[in-house]
DNA sequence: ATGGTGGAAGGTCCA
């Protein structure tokens, strides 16, 4: 089984790159973020008609927004409310197999680090410190976590680990609750399995530079986690680096993971 | 220290 990870930054404007994206790298499961759109607008129809007739998805207007869709049926599927909002930034489902699958759109953040001045940084906090506290108390089996968590753990998940530190992202108090997270709720970082933690690995470069791949100012903010049990099935783990130099792309690339169930 | 760009909107917020 082939699943894949993608902010998206609106669905409906990158929709023939998704379609592209699923066929060509013959996809089975797709967990998308930041779709941005309420749900009588998702492009249901031609996602189906290309073979994704499962599909489970929660949006709103102009802001965040995440979608499930799958050749594979679902037996279950359900969301939390995280930090008591009605805001779309998360879904689960569960597959024949009964692996969970959760997709996370993690709250951004806003500029200054400081939860007493910043309530967006409070409640990004507030919201991984959930997170937190609801996958340690949850079986710790059988399922993946997946999405754009916004936080860059490690020091090689950043360009500069010394000129980030006091940014977004990249703060201890983010960087050590989400290290927390995968300690206490039992997951493997795949794609630090696969690429080693001195080496430089990123998954989303800004737009505002325009020579994003030259300086390559990038931040490793999207992840694909698997509960220990299933790491052996793991074959493979790749960042999809292409989809950034393709015309209008998203700010994020796909994370794909080939596993064997 | 600042601003750089892009998306959903159709002003301004958010990333």
């Amino acid at each position: 089984m082939r699943i894949a990870t993608w902010n998206i930054n609106s669905i409906r404007l990158r929709i023939n790159q998704v379609l592209n994206f699923l066929k060509s790298q013959n996809i089975d499961v797709l967990c998308l973020q930041e779709t941005k759109t309420p749900n009588e607008f998702f492009p249901s129809k031609e996602l189906e008609k290309i073979g994704y007739v499962h599909q489970y998805f929660r949006g709103e207007k102009s802001y965040n927004g995440v979608a499930i869709i799958s050749k594979f049926e679902f037996i279950d599927s359900g969301y939390v409310n995280w930090c008591n909002k009605d805001d779309t930034r998360h879904l689960y489902v569960k597959l024949e197999n009964y692996i969970e699958i959760h997709n996370f759109y993690v709250p951004a953040g806003g500029d200054e680090p400081d939860i007493s001045t910043n309530p967006k940084f409070e409640h990004k906090i507030s919201f991984i410190n959930e997170m937190k506290n609801y996958f340690s108390s949850e079986i710790k089996t059988n399922k993946i976590l997946v999405g754009d968590l916004n936080i860059a753990p490690l020091e090689h998940d950043v360009w500069s680990h010394k000129q980030l530190l006091n940014v977004v992202s990249h703060t201890p108090i983010e960087t050590e609750t989400l290290l927390d997270i995968i300690q206490t709720g039992n997951w493997i970082d795949i794609m630090r399995e696969f690429v080693p933690q001195n080496e430089k690995l990123y998954s989303w470069w800004s737009y505002r530079n325009r020579n994003w791949e030259i300086s390559n100012r990038g931040r490793r903010l999207d992840h694909f986690w698997i509960s220990k049990n299933l790491f052996s099935l793991v074959k493979s783990g790749v960042i999809y680096k292409d989809s950034r130099s393709w015309e209008k792309p998203s700010d994020h690339v796909p994370i794909i993971v080939d596993i064997d169930i």
